[in-house]
DNA sequence: TATGAATGAGTGTTCATTCAT
DNA sequence: GATGAATGAACACTCATTCAT
């Protein structure tokens, strides 16, 4: 429903399959930069940071990783691949676009209370590579297809009658802005109410997207 | 209505007064920095390549700003003094919350779309410098300036009945957000219209934040 | 009898040991930097300079040593160390004060026309950073135990009749003084006879610090 | 008696004579040098600190001075000039070379006590620059000009039969460096008795030269 | 596989010196 | 004479990446 499938960012795999050690390895170094990442924050999440945090030197994450980019790149797939897949699952049941809508909302501000340091290292990539070639076009481009994704739920909603007559696109900026915001907002808030958050995001864009009777827009 | 007045942040201002060749120079590097953040992101934004842009020496930028800090300090400042500017202008005949509201967002959004770059430097500064001393703290203690008036302009709204009873700090990070992310929705559609924009995103929060006969929020 | 023991400068040492390669490297760069600041003096030993002179590049300097400061302790901690070692094991025998006065200022005399170079640098690195913080203040503090000591045995030999009632402190400082002029003398003369110096410096301190039998001083 | 006429470092002399406002200015640069380099000490006294202290322009400096050692010469050689003028004053009436030796370290010491941030600014730029070219050969040279003439005066005494038999040259060095550490004891001290010190120090050598009766030396 | 020593490019910053005004 | 803007080289230090072991 809202992100589109999340293969392997190294372009292409590699021949060979990666042995289980291997395999081990990889994740233990991104895990070990996604804590080090919301930790210090990107700029200082130096090789040798991280290697400190997985207590390997700093050359095994070059043996294992072509770049830094490369690693960037197989954090921001494996962050985001978890949370699709949670999403996915609870929102596949669906029976109306405005109960996908609120059960997407909810589902993800639920996950970003669970897992609050992969979403931060995620939000200081994002926000550290826009623009460049690497890491940062990838992002881009999986932006943009969540955007695409949700632009494309509210069209269909509005043909079937279920959205008011808003603009598609800018709908799924704000609301994808909205749900960006929200992982440092729950940081910042000493003893956050998960579950009141995701009801208050979810009503505030039921209220902005629903067919409304008396109002019509102006201008 | 958003943003308290923007002193000039060289505190304190120095004793003697600015040639006007300095001044001008001081300008020259502020655009520099603008542009190159906006273009090639804050991480890669150095003094060798904010030199390069302006076509002078790295070393001319540390002989007229401090350090670092105080260069971007002076960036942050200037922006949101002139966006400031044009938004109290626009916003202080308000009668009523919603309208102001409404002032509030379509203003914003029609400064961002005639600076976009010094907005999506603005951006990147705040962004990359969040928990960090300096320019950091300055900037995130001004976003929750920024963010309390928005609150309190949500709670006394309500208790004037104009608005529903939402809860007013989620409603107000999530506008901020979305305005936030609107520059960057401009510079990447080809040729916006920004007006559209405009009216999409204070209707959008209209609906959100109106009185609804029928609805009650449920939970 | 002179200083004080001379403890690794590392605070707190590393918790790791280091490698032998390590080590080794860690010594050639000292070396390095002894004979740069001997060489060409302080203010120009530079990272580059002493990295040229051990044939590596200056940015290994940085990944053995956290900073320039913590280098030159430990260059101050090796030639003390060493010094102090050299000088404890000459003069503990001693059974009156005037032969441990004779005795100390001998074997650093001695010690110097050994290991000249070392001394140049370390009386370079005291002046320079005299007041400074970091190694500055350590060698400042050393130095007024140094003098402290000094004093101290002179006081006693005057309780105990061996030496004439002289102002304790002045004496200290010039004797120093005196040991510290050497090493340049030493370098700047051809040939040196370093016996014949110790023992003239000896002698110069004997007679100005003996009981007299005629002379009173009058003031 | 004690050092050699200082003349102007500059060598040669400019072709045409200096007008009067342009020795003002030369005067009061290196005023400004004396007091800056003794305040925070030689590496952090740049033209920009000096200039600014002297209430003129950095390029200022430059405009009267080739360079920055011909700065530090002039310094050196108006600090001196001035030294010398109050000590050949002082002992050219003595009768013997005792009183001579006397009168020669009490002068120079009352002298440290007068004048402490000229002695402190020559002792900085003494250390900082041994050995290099330039302002560190002058300042070596004249150096080795003040140890031959205290030699001198030694072996002359000795002849006369007034001192004991020495090495002349290490009781010249004793002497000197005994001297010019001086200074920075008497910075260090809350409340200085400068005659005390003066006295202290003249019977030191005193005692350390005079002829004995009952003590031969050894070796 | 894994290490960690090593490099070279890059960082912000300082500074003596130059030069148009 | 004097200014102060401007440069270019140097500084200590960081870091992704390489490679001998």
């Amino acid at each position: 429903m809202t992100r589109e499938p999340s293969p392997e960012p190294d372009q292409p795999p590699p021949a060979r399959a990666r042995t289980f050690i291997e395999q081990a390895r990889r994740d233990q170094i991104v895990r070990a930069a996604i804590e080090t990442i919301a930790d210090v924050g990107y700029a200082k999440a130096s090789f040798a940071r991280i290697a400190e945090r997985a207590g390997i030197s700093p050359g095994l994450i070059s043996y294992h990783f072509r770049s830094k980019d490369q690693l960037l790149g197989q954090v921001v797939a494996d962050v985001e691949a978890a949370m699709e897949r949670a999403i996915v699952d609870a929102t596949e049941g669906a029976q109306t676009y405005m109960s996908a809508l609120r059960g997407m909302i909810e589902t993800q501000i639920r996950y970003f209370g669970a897992h609050t340091s992969e979403i931060v290292a995620l939000g200081e990539i994002f926000s550290q590579t826009r623009g460049e070639p690497g890491v940062g076009q990838a992002a881009g481009a999986r932006r943009q297809g969540t955007l695409d994704e949700l632009e494309g739920m509210f069209r269909e909603g509005q043909q079937e009658g279920e959205f008011r007559d808003f603009a598609p696109r800018p709908m799924a900026v704000a609301l994808l802005a909205a749900l960006e915001a929200m992982p440092s907002e729950l940081l910042s808030t000493p003893d956050p109410d998960v579950e009141a958050l995701a009801d208050e995001l979810a009503t505030l864009f039921e209220q902005a997207t629903r067919r409304t009777r008396s109002r019509r827009r102006s201008r």
